[in-house]
RNA sequence: UGGGGAAUGGUGUAAUCGGUAGCACGACUGACUCUGGAUCAGUUAGUUGGGGUUCAAGUCCCUGUUCCCCAGCCA
């Protein structure tokens, strides 16, 4: 699955390490890691690196395993919703945590026990500090900290204190329980860090049995702990916080596990923070956690990103520390790899202008044969209803056509795909001026769409015949965001402002052919000349399917365009 | 200004003990093509600056520079 356990390739830093380990013998022999999200959102590509590293780890050593668990330590946040959803899209994603489904909230009993045996070791302390003091009493990042002056409280006096704390007597943020570590040491989170804050809320597994909730820091590495992780992989935001980890693992006296981070998933024109992600969706900017415009899991699946494209993506953009951004156009080039090899190819005009054949025959039908998959003979052919009415994309006709467009204009011949040569022998406009109509002549010689004289034509486009054609409803979009790093706080903008007025053009009146009516739902169809479009599962109904297109073609023609406007200017 | 990390083409990512800087995406040529798709062939372009050690430095030593993270009773 993975490349980096092919033969030929190096092991990223990670799986450096972990083969280090075994062979040494210091992880006993085991490889266990765990996947750990908090269900306060929903997934984004950014987890799938993560959940990639960590399931693909376990899969790749003989014995291997990676948990799944909910980092539920803060019920304010976190949502049922977001459980759900998280399992779902880990499933899609191609990954099996078995019966491991753990969550931080099951281990709530042992982790305050463990809290007790701290107090007693003189190792921790209730504080009645607000959360005003007790930043004040922190210290900055370039000055030590005071001593809280509750911290010389006696073992009997924090026992109580914090028994009743957990009995209720104590109103929201009155008290926490802190570790007794040192104010003065230069990583801030030594200084004394809250295991414990009061907190009544209805959590959404233990309900209302707790007000008192533990710090994700007091529950993380002793979960990890629990669950006996060999390797606890996680991001650079927190290899400040691995020294506490240590720190209370050791105070415990427990099982140690090695923590690991690496460089979270930074994509352009994208937003991955959960926060920002939250926002879009409150404020009514996308549709919805699934929007397919959404860098989420479930919007991509929307979308018509397959599994097997975004894992091959997340092997490709590797494992390091550097904080990188990856090019958008190395996702789309991991779409388009794996839809080339595996989508249906169907006829559907998005744009049409309508082309009447004044030499074809009135009323007659034919059924030209069409292939499925030039990639996969195995994927067979189709039949096409062909007839004297057609409709073109519009983009494929130019009464006044550019040097290097090849495709029809007056006069000209092109083929229609898997049809006949077709040259255009009039222009029917309306009032305006606007092209609505073409009329063509077609070579009978041609059918199948070959020429017996051996003349070429330089271009083949795609029509659906009028009189058979599926109405349909195409959603095109373009990045979320306009500027390549939304996350870019320098020039005071948010990042709302950066949002792209353009990320969603809906189309509608488009032409179908008639195997469209009712699409499939395993694979995006890629859309002959166009791109990947994949029926909403939402939205389309029989009588009007509706579709999102996955990811374009590769385009020269448009690039051209672009170039020539670049330089000539408008 | 404290602490913790990180710097290899445009973008990512490799390089075993110090021994030919490789791969992918992009860009650019060309071939082929019933998708201006796909495919194939080729080109382009890089070791954060400055010293030092060495026959030989991305790698070792010294010294700068830049970037990221940390002052939640969030995770």
């Amino acid at each position: 699955m993975s490349s980096n356990s092919q033969p030929g390739s190096t092991l990223d830093f990670i799986r450096a390490r972990i083969a280090e380990d075994l062979k040494t013998g210091k992880s006993g022999g085991r490889v266990h890691t765990r996947f750990p999200p908090e269900p306060n959102g929903y997934l984004h590509i950014g987890h799938a690196k993560s959940i990639c590293l960590n399931f693909g780890i376990a899969a790749e050593n003989e014995g291997g395993l990676c948990n799944l668990r909910f980092d539920d330590t803060n019920p304010t946040k976190e949502e049922q919703e977001y459980v759900d959803s998280i399992k779902q899209d880990i499933r899609w994603l191609g990954f099996d945590w078995g019966d491991r489904e753990y969550y931080a909230s099951d281990y709530f009993d042992q982790l305050y026990a463990w809290a007790i045996q701290m107090i007693e070791d003189g190792k921790a302390y209730v504080c009645d500090l607000s959360a005003e003091e007790t930043r004040a009493y922190r210290g900055t990042l370039t000055r030590p900290g005071r001593n809280s002056p509750y911290r010389d409280r006696t073992v009997e006096e924090n026992l109580d204190l914090f028994e009743r704390m957990r009995a209720g007597e104590f109103p929201d943020g009155s008290r926490t329980l802190r570790a007794k570590i040192d104010m003065a040491h230069p990583n801030l989170n030594m200084r004394d860090p809250v295991m414990y804050r009061i907190l009544r809320a209805e959590h959404h597994r233990t309900g209302d049995k707790w007000c008192i909730y533990p710090m994700y820091d007091f529950a993380h590495g002793q979960s990890d702990a629990i669950e006996r992780i060999t390797h606890s992989i996680c991001t650079l935001e927190f290899e400040n916080h691995r020294p506490l980890y240590d720190w209370y693992l050791e105070a415990l006296g427990i099982y140690r596990p090695q923590q690991i981070e690496f460089a979270r998933l930074n994509l352009t024109y994208t937003v991955m923070s959960k926060r920002k992600l939250l926002a879009l969706v409150q404020e009514g900017h996308v549709e919805g956690w699934d929007d397919p415009r959404m860098p989420t899991l479930s919007g991509l699946r929307r979308r018509g990103c397959t599994p097997e494209a975004i894992r091959a993506f997340c092997d490709r953009i590797g494992v390091a520390k550097f904080n990188s951004t990856i090019d958008l156009g190395l996702f789309e080039f991991c779409l388009r790899e794996d839809l080339n090899k595996r989508s249906p190819r169907v006829m559907a005009v998005l744009r049409p202008l309508k082309v009447v054949i004044e030499n074809y025959p009135e009323g007659r039908v034919e059924e030209l044969e069409a292939v499925n998959n030039p990639e996969d003979a195995a994927e067979g052919t189709r039949q096409v209803p062909f007839g004297k009415v057609l409709y073109i994309e519009r983009d494929d006709f130019m009464e006044d056509p550019p040097k290097k467009f090849f495709r029809l204009a007056p006069g000209r011949e092109v083929r229609l795909r898997y049809a006949y040569f077709l040259t255009c022998t009039g222009v029917v406009k309306d009032s305006s001026g606007e092209v609505v109509e073409l009329r063509c002549s077609y070579d009978p010689q041609t059918r199948g769409g070959d020429a017996p004289d051996g003349r070429k034509v330089k271009a083949t486009i795609h029509w659906v015949s009028a009189a058979h054609a599926v109405d349909g409803e195409v959603r095109l979009y373009d990045t979320l965001f306009s500027k390549e790093n939304p996350d870019d706080a320098a020039d005071g903008e948010d990042f709302r402002e950066r949002l792209n007025p353009r990320s969603l053009e809906v189309l509608t009146g488009c032409k179908l052919e008639p195997s469209l009516a009712t699409p499939q739902t395993r694979l995006p169809y890629q859309f002959e000349r166009l791109g990947y479009f994949m029926a909403d599962p939402r939205a389309s109904r029989p009588e009007m399917p509706v579709f999102n297109r996955t990811v374009t073609l590769r385009d020269t023609w448009a690039k051209l365009q672009k170039q020539q406007a670049a330089k000539g200017g408008p």
